[in-house]
DNA sequence: TTGTAGGCGTTATCAA
DNA sequence: TTGATAACGCCTACAA
């Protein structure tokens, strides 16, 4: 395939060429250009017309050098690949990031990488300060980005807490992963449950910290054993192994708390294969109410992850960090539980 | 939470200083930053000193307005909101696609945008030129992405065909989704199906059309009949419904095939609740083999798209053309079928 | 190999 | 309200 003929197209037209059309000054179809403001209505029409006609883009690149502003902002996903993708959550938040900046024309600059060259290149380009703003979706304790964007002028907010928000002071967004945990365990435990379990998730991500404690807590509660506990990394082929372990090791266990939708389906197959019937043998609980819940058999029960509605309150709270030069305070939403055939 | 004090750091250094520090002028410095041709060994040992000891890093905005290069390019999905993110097959392609460009230092910035305004604006960021590439990666027929770029002197590359490569001739990586489609009615038939059903995607899309063309020409070449088809839009809810549809007209149907595996699970369900049996009473074969086919139960069989390999394909054929004008030939990647459960 | 000088396209300052 | 004029930070002939 060769290039069309004729490619060598006019170049772009620059604010000179609007400006000579619209018989101003630079200057003047600059702030034409911006709003309008400080330009007589002949003039702001003469430049209009003149946009119209040629046809007339800013260049971008021209103007962030001068305003230091680039109108876009980063998502960062600090997560591995086995993860990355294959949970719907990521998705669900990536897509409510983009929906809530439709209205604005900042661009989403993707940057992923967890660990070695990709995670540092991330780091840099983060400290550079190219983009207006960041959001973090998926932030673990030694990913380094909550030190570098708490010691950035940056504005960032965080969709998850961060691991430690004393040392890195940086906004967040998250839902009550600990009183998710709870109502897991009372659920369970009003289904009849006496001998809890847990396939927790990785304890470097505060939402894996927080669900295991709201489970431990609720237990305590209701006066039962807290050792039945393993630990995976969000993925099916790590969740399949830790239930493996978790009921070899504990197999009276008839209720069972999985710190994940996805992980929770790789539990129930796991227990399929063991002979143990879901729910009468074993209650199970998941966490996410992604769509994948509704798809398994038996249907799953899980706590609401509202990702859609984080991503939108992380925009909010990253636009309003863009007026004014103070942070905004934390915002934790609730959780609920879905009941359905597996508890 | 206010901002940290002394929050006035030192402005980023710039060229100049890093000149200045190293003894030699703008021009050197610039010449051994960038690879450090035409320069002496001592001057470019002298400015690497500066350089670290500054802490130097390039102004992006200054390097793309001087060279007319932006190091980004954009990741475009013109998909609507339903779809975008509930099907693994996106996530698996833009993971493949960072993971390529990990060793460049492109950036990538993300346009998403089916309808409406959203989709207006992308198509100017496009137009635009403000990325020095694009790849496209789930094109519809009425969506324009493939009239902008192949009307633009931007590099792209579609993972799947445009929709009509005569009228827009841009360059494309794409499955043999016409075998495969041929493959499940072979396979269908070999394992005993007389009567053919399909589950076909939206018919505004290549892969789509070319799925069913290649079911069609199956199913004729082994003299069954071709007029059991539905068509859904690759949702859940949409397979769903289509999936009803096909079993209440025709319930004789004892070969399904499912132009996605999302959908090929919608169906299971369907199946399930009608009380038919798979593969027993209907034996089904989906399209994909994403994670998703080995967790539904029965296990799928389905034919191979394979995701990542096609990003890899797209960046390496993208990275191609910006050495040189001219384009790259299209690639068509073989499928494979891959027989579990549920034929 | 080096440095000088000009340009990339926009915005911002400051008189007028 | 307008228009010179000077940044913004980098690259790149061109001449030395």
């Amino acid at each position: 395939m060769t290039r069309p003929a004729g490619d060598d197209r006019a170049p772009a037209p620059t604010l000179v060429e609007v400006a000579r059309a619209a018989g101003v000054s630079r200057a003047t179809a600059s702030r034409a250009v911006n709003g309008g403001d400080r330009v007589s209505p002949e003039a702001l029409q003469a430049v209009r017309a003149a946009v119209r006609e040629l046809g007339y883009r800013p260049n971008r690149a021209a103007r962030a050098l001068a305003t230091r502003r680039t109108d876009s902002i980063a998502v960062v996903i600090p997560e591995s690949d086995s993860r990355l993708f294959t949970d719907p959550f990521f998705a669900t938040v990536l897509h409510g990031v983009t929906t809530a900046l439709a209205s604005t024309d900042l661009q989403i600059v993707l940057l992923i990488g967890h660990k070695g060259e990709q995670s540092a290149r991330m780091l840099d380009y983060l400290r550079d300060g190219h983009t207006d703003g960041a959001i973090v979706v998926s932030h673990h304790r030694m990913d380094n980005v909550a030190e570098v964007l708490a010691d950035s002028p940056m504005p960032s907010v965080f969709i998850g807490r961060p691991w430690d928000p004393a040392k890195t002071p940086v906004t967040w967004v998250d839902v009550d992963n600990f009183t998710g945990g709870v109502l897991a365990v009372e659920h369970l435990v009003a289904r009849g449950a006496r001998r809890l379990g847990t396939v927790a998730g990785p304890q470097d991500m505060g939402a894996s910290v927080d669900r295991l404690a709201g489970w431990r807590a609720g237990a305590e509660a209701a006066g039962l054993a807290t050792d039945a506990v393993v630990h995976a990394d969000y993925t099916v082929a790590g969740a399949t192994r830790a239930t493996e372990e978790l009921f070899a090791a504990h197999p009276d266990v008839d209720g069972l708390f999985v710190a994940s939708d996805l992980m929770a389906s790789a539990a129930l197959r796991v227990l399929e294969t063991l002979g143990r019937r879901v729910p009468d043998d074993v209650r199970l609980v998941g966490f996410d109410n992604m769509e994948l819940a509704t798809s398994l058999r038996p249907a799953l029960t899980t706590l609401v992850n509202p990702a859609a509605e984080m991503a939108r309150h992380a925009v909010e709270m990253l636009l309003s960090q863009f007026g004014s030069s103070g942070g905004t305070e934390p915002d934790l939403l609730a959780t609920e539980l879905v009941v359905r055939e597996s508890s």
